[in-house]
DNA sequence: ACAGCACCGTACCGATGGGTTCGGATATGT
DNA sequence: ACATATCCGAACCCATCGGTACGGTGCTGT
């Protein structure tokens, strides 16, 4: 197989896991689900992703290489910070709450505590590898004086409270829906608003 | 069997039920497992509890039984709203971020999309059971002049988020510890001055 | 044209665990 | 002391699924 109808080819297996995962869960996705959807054989799943575990793994990078370069993009304008929040909020919000992440951290849960391997991956290459530009951010804006707190990290952790609330791991136990647009919009502003009632610099008001 | 030894018999059964599943997780915590360790008969469980999930259903029900009457209790007094705040987020952040209702939630999510019934009756004696009291604790707060808001459920929600922060999620994917007593007391006591900070009314400053 | 490789489909293996059944033991109530 | 109900322990049934092996087929590069 050429190398362009490999990637490809990849790419198609990687979606039919997702779509798969996000149907029935974890536990019951089995290779042979994946392998019919694609008409792939199990063989060559095994061939190209060693074990189950192999092919969510890269299921879970890819999907977070997406995200994290969503969520830069937001984060390297000069837009008001206010903005900026809101931005950032918007993306955040919409992906980790969508299904897709859904599905994906119910099934790095699932097997946390037997093989923590998809949860590893899954911090490594989210929260671990996307925060650090959130952070950086924030430090910016405190050197120029928009913001002020002591710890970025701990400040960070406080806007994606502000943000998600307890709203994630209710997705998670799946007893509520994914959040429309407008709710997205609404939670996103609120969290800005109220980041910046806590952080933000009082005597540049209006300046943000 | 008498009554008394009954129930007491009950107990042993969830308390050995509760110590495997966080021990090795819900998908590998046996019906054999549990008999083994309170040398029952996998006859008597099933007789009992009707299935796997029946029984775990009466462990999560034992349990926000538990979490319920703590929590009551620290919102029935009269204390300044500060301290009533940092009083019940030590012991929220305690109890969700404790080892059991990690599990439990875990086993919860686990489950979630195949068959929903952990997760339903986790949220309905948790959450749904627990929070109204925290509501109406809010809402006696505005009345009284001492917080501002709109929304007191929304309110309470802010409190969760930043109280807990991501932690929680952290926590269900096995990649941070539970907090010591010491992170406990940061996280309520920093999570009630934002919250007042956010809510709080200014004209009383000081009297909280 | 032909050798070689990758791949498909299917059958198979082994282990696991939920749930059921049954014989024998123990306790309860009369 | 006897009848009844409950319980233990072990064997059993059965379905599932991860992983492997194999025979057949089509594309690739020479």
């Amino acid at each position: 197989m050429k190398e362009p109808d490999r990637a490809q080819r990849r790419d198609a297996i990687l979606d039919a896991a997702t779509a798969i995962l996000r149907e029935k869960g974890y536990r019951d996705t089995t290779m042979l689900d994946i392998a019919r959807r694609v008409s792939a054989s199990k063989e060559t799943l095994y061939a190209w992703f060693g074990s189950k575990s192999g092919l969510f793994q890269a299921v879970i990078r890819r999907n977070a290489d997406t995200v994290r370069t969503v969520l830069e993009a937001h984060l390297d304008g000069d837009a008001p910070v206010a903005e900026a929040l809101a931005d950032v909020g918007r993306a955040l919000a919409g992906l980790l709450l969508g299904d897709g992440a859904v599905a994906i951290n119910r099934a790095a849960i699932s097997e946390a505590r037997s093989e923590p391997v998809l949860a590893r991956i899954l911090v490594e290459t989210g929260r671990e590898a996307t925060l650090p530009f959130f952070v950086r951010y924030l430090e910016r804006c405190r050197e120029r004086g928009f913001l002020d707190f002591d710890d970025p990290w701990e400040a960070a952790e406080t806007f994606l409270g502000l943000l998600l609330g307890d709203k994630q791991i209710r997705r998670l136990l799946g007893v509520v829906d994914a959040p429309d647009a407008g709710e997205i919009e609404t939670r996103a502003r609120q969290a800005a608003v109220r980041f910046l009632r806590l952080h933000g610099c009082k005597a540049l008001s209006g300046r943000y």
